[in-house]
Formats: structure tokens, C-alpha cells, sequence
DNA sequence: TTTAAAATGTGATTTATGTATCATTGCTAA
DNA sequence: TTAGCAATGATACATAAATCACATTTTAAA
């Protein structure tokens, strides 16, 4: 069980919590560790609980009509998951899955709900984390639409150096087919893309080894489309 | 100016606010008359107000790339137009105009984050709102990838049919390039696309008036892509 | 270590959709 | 009405990316 009140990580909202409510919520939440590939929600299950990703990195997918999951978002600590459907709907409308070790609070929806009828300055915060969320995926799905796979896999690489890696060499924690469902194209294609990348230079790489060698060059091809 | 407390569509967030709020809120904002292709709220620009449409029709589209912009979304009557946009950021992020006559209230922003830090009830509403709002996002970007035009622009008619117009005989008040910014294809698809669609009996297609003969059918063209 | 299974790379081929061009229609306004 | 312009339809062509098929590498397991 972690310790809400001391917890580095926890999010604007929990901040605006008194303390008498930090403890109602730690009382009503617990702490897990998770593996690469471990399942934190589920699509189609019924949700009981939001979940709060505490440290790692996780990605939040969806079963589309080919059957094959779409990666929506990497998720790094901060993030809620699940939020949008505990609070609209009774069944997950999308998967999560750690995809480094982390760690999730669950935290049980009830009490969750609770605490935003209660503290208006919770709420307010929630309000804040959900508008902004939404915004990068209107970017994103612009994005998608107007950028060529060279394009969208320049993006992602960027991404996780500027985003999450805070280097310009890294590791990124995805398959190529993983990759592929995140910026919707296919193994074969991100193959032959990170190929073409690799051939003007721009980065290089080995399994899943990133390393950027031309931030620049890079940031045209993610720019230009 | 609107009478917000006897307001037939006011928003459930609203009917959550006691009457002197409902006045407060009646006091800060201004109803304005819109015609097809006025401007709502423009991207880049900043915001003061966010709008809510009590009646009518609109869009929020974005610029891409590419320089054109893409549709994210058709807006019907009780939707918030730039509140994620007002609440995380000075400046809209997204376009909204109107695509057939439209009534819009225009909400002095500050009053509305008041309200929102005054009553937890009302932004418990909007997170509602907002998760909703998310989670149509998530199916619609999963379905775009996933599906191929034919389908995409089933999924528009039906939308249009079953949500928007309640009939199987319609106008879609889009030109040709706007369904095309809508469903993430060009012009020339679209007009492909319905032609295929009618040549196999589904529907009947004249200008902007559409007419649904076989549902079933469209319906299968829109779930197998 | 050896073997099996999964992930990845590669080339050939197909296909859906974009691009380019031009004809036609319909609408607006004088 | 007629001129002018934007929207639409239609067709030929180009291309990005999917699909297919198979080789190779990496990983996991026995």
C-alpha cells in the first residue's frame, strides 16, 4: 500500500485534496507492480476501479474493426487510466498495458467519484487533466491524417527522446508491430520507414536501440509530412 | 440575450446550478444568431468565451500539415465549443463554424471557470461531459485507420441518419470537400464512394440530399470497413 | 547447447486512394 | 436572361502503403 501524502508522483488534483481526504483516498487505493506486458485494464471489462500510473510506462490501445488493437497513447507516470469510462460508462472502453515495469494505484471508483463531488477544487483539476488530454488527440489525429508513415515515425521517435527519454539515445520498449498499431501502419512499413530513416542518416538503429543522429533532419521529416 | 433558466437545452451541467447561479451565468454570456459557414471560434486565436450551441449545427476542424483542415467532429445542439481549449490554454486550438443556422451562447470564460470552482456539482457534470466527449474520440480514431473509405462514409450517413436528422430521407449540409475533411479523404474518393454506394443500391444521392434504400446493407459496409 | 517459436527484415506484387485534368452542373449576381 | 465562378463528376495516371511470401535473426524453452 503506498502513501498518498508523501507520494512524489501524485497528480495537480491530489494536491488539492485536505488531508483528511488524501488519507480517505490512500485508504481506498492500492499499489502494484507490473511487468512489460501486464494487462492494467481491460476493454470490455467492467470497471471497478481507475487506475493511476505511478511510475513505468503503459499504453492505452483499442480494439478496432480488423480486429488488430490501434496503441491510442504512451502513457508515462502521472496518468490516469480508465478515468473516462469509470466515469461515463460501466465497461472499459479500452485496454491498458504496462510496457516497462511500473507501478498502478487502483483506486476504487466510488470513493473516486466521491472525492470530486466533494472537493470542487479535485474536480477542477480532473476538468484541467481531461481538456488537456483531449487536445493532444486532436493533434494527434490530424496529425495521423496529414503525415506519410516516414512522417508519423519521426514523430514517435522524437517523442521519446524529447518526451520521455530526455536522450538522444534510448531504447524504445515497442515491437514493430507495436510501433505499427501506434502510428497506424504496418510492420513491413515501419521496417522499410525506419530503414529510410537510417539511410539519410537521420538516426540509427539496432532492435530497439534508438539513437538520433540528426535531431534537424528529423524534425523537417516529422514537420513536412 | 437568453433566458438560461428557462432554457429548453440548456446542458445538464446548468441544471445543476441553483438559481442564483443560473442568473450569474444568464448575466455573462450573450446569445448570437448564426448562419451556415460563420465563424464560431478560430484557432490561433484567444480565447475569452467559450460557446455552447443550443441549436443548430456546427463543426470543430483543425488545421493539419498539410495546411488543410481536417473535421474532428460534428457538433449538435448542447455541446461546449472551446472549453478544452479555454481551460488549459490561452489560445483555441481548434476551429468551430457553423454548417446550418445556429444559435449560439457565448460564455465570458472567467465566470464559467467561477462557477466551476463554486460548484462541484457542475463540474462534476462536465467531467461527464468531457469523458464522453474523449471516449467518442478514441472509436472514431480507431475506426478511421481501420476502415476504408466505403466505410468511413457509411458511418457518416448513418450518423447523419440515425443521430442527427432521425430519418432515412436527408440533407447533409456539407459540400463535397467537407465530408471529404470529415471522413480523412479527398474529394474525388468521396464522390467514388458514393457512387459505389449507390451503384449497389444503398443509398440514392442527389446534391446534398440522401436517402437510405437498403440500412442493412450500408450498416455491413460500415462495420467490415 | 540445441531446438522451437516468435519477431524482424526483404523483395515482389497488388490495391486503395491521391493527383491531375477537364467537362459539366448549379448557383450568384448583374 | 446571361456571364462568371465555385462545386461536382468523371477519367487516366501515379504512388504510398498494404499484402503476400519467404529468409533471417532474436528470443525463449527444453
Amino acid at each position: 500500500m503506498g502513501n498518498c501524502s508523501i507520494c512524489a508522483i501524485r497528480s495537480k488534483a491530489v494536491d488539492a485534496l485536505s488531508p483528511t481526504e488524501v488519507e480517505y483516498l490512500q485508504g481506498n487505493c492500492a499499489e502494484v507492480d507490473m511487468k512489460p506486458g501486464e494487462s492494467i485494464i481491460k476493454e470490455g471489462s467492467l470497471s471497478s476501479h481507475i487506475a493511476y500510473l505511478k511510475t513505468g510506462l503503459a499504453t492505452i490501445h483499442k480494439k478496432g474493426v480488423k480486429g488488430t488493437d490501434q496503441i491510442l497513447k504512451i502513457l508515462q507516470p502521472g496518468c490516469y487510466i480508465g478515468m473516462q469510462t469509470v466515469l461515463s460508462n460501466k465497461i472499459h472502453q479500452y485496454s491498458a498495458s504496462a510496457i516497462e515495469d511500473s507501478t498502478i494505484c487502483y483506486i476504487d471508483i466510488t470513493s473516486f467519484k466521491d472525492l470530486i463531488s466533494r472537493n470542487a477544487q479535485f474536480a477542477n483539476e480532473l476538468i484541467l487533466y481531461l481538456c488537456r488530454d483531449e487536445l493532444s488527440y486532436f493533434a494527434r489525429f490530424v496529425n495521423v491524417h496529414q503525415k506519410q508513415v516516414d512522417g508519423r515515425l519521426a514523430d514517435t521517435i522524437l517523442f521519446f527522446s524529447d518526451e520521455v527519454k530526455k536522450s538522444r539515445s534510448f531504447q524504445i520498449p515497442l515491437s514493430r508491430n507495436d510501433i505499427a498499431a501506434l502510428i497506424c501502419a504496418t510492420r513491413e512499413s515501419v521496417t522499410r520507414s525506419i530503414k529510410d530513416l537510417s539511410d539519410i542518416g537521420s538516426i540509427r538503429v539496432k532492435g530497439k536501440s534508438f539513437e538520433i543522429l540528426n535531431y534537424d533532419l528529423l524534425k523537417i521529416i516529422s514537420e513536412k509530412g
